[in-house]
DNA sequence: GTAATTCCTACTAAAATGGTAGTATTATAT
DNA sequence: ATATAATACTACCATTTTAGTAGGAATTAC
């Protein structure tokens, strides 16, 4: 039930590269924020391929945001780094009790309140609150 | 982000219990659900620490509720099987960083949401959507 | 050409998950 | 009393996930 440090250091570069609002390096943001920051890398090329943030390369390269703070859900940071956010292990594709299981309209209920919250919430909602 | 099959389970125990209304043995739930009795039993005994069922033992035992269905939130039960419900795996106590971290309003306000949903969701409202 | 950067692939240690196995203990039915 | 059927307890284990580390290739500014 809980986001692993991968969702929080992504939200935690995206926040970086918001609040720095140019062209960032990785190494400036693992060095601001204590990371490892090969770790970053990898967190880092799923946001890239999310399409949540545009890589320069080369010298003097680094990532910069595509859109504005306030554009960017909580939701769409987390899903591009932790996968969905649904609260059931279960498949219910392959389940062949899933026509009488009690469980799952819990389930779905339970995903509906997280994903309302987090895609509620604004990247730009986390830097206010600073 | 998920509530694990621990907990899944542990709500199929408990849903058990409540439509059998007598003491039950956990080899005819695991029978009836097809559910391996070995894990099963760790994970009754997990609710049973917890008070949440009375074990009987001896022959002709099992285990038993110990109130009324509508008095168990689900959020007690998943508590008592999966752990806390907490959306955040960093340790503030032992953070450094904890006073600036524009994540944790954001964590802590998804974890409000997430223990409000399965606290109002009570165990007689899952076996009345059956 | 060099330095600084992203990109890519492979490896790894530790923890969590989802079990299994065997035995001890308890209490009931007969 | 004893066989039986149940819970209680302890230890083990395979797989997956998490949280990294390592090394180098490709790219670009200067």
């Amino acid at each position: 039930m809980k986001i692993s440090t991968r969702g929080r250091y992504a939200l935690i570069i995206m926040i970086n590269l918001a609040l720095n609002n140019d062209i960032t390096s990785l190494k400036d943001i693992a060095d601001k924020e204590q990371l490892p920051i090969k770790y970053l890398e990898k967190i880092m090329a799923l946001l890239v391929k999310a399409n949540l943030v545009k890589s320069i390369r080369g010298k003097d390269g680094g990532y910069i945001l595509v859109k504005d703070p306030s554009l960017y859900s909580i939701g769409e940071i987390l899903r591009a780094s932790e996968g969905n956010l649904e609260s059931r292990a279960c498949d219910t594709d392959n389940c062949n009790k899933q026509a009488t299981c009690p469980t799952i309209k819990f389930f779905d209920g339970l995903y509906k309140e997280i994903n309302e919250y987090v895609d509620n919430k604004k990247l730009s909602d986390l830097i206010k609150e600073v």
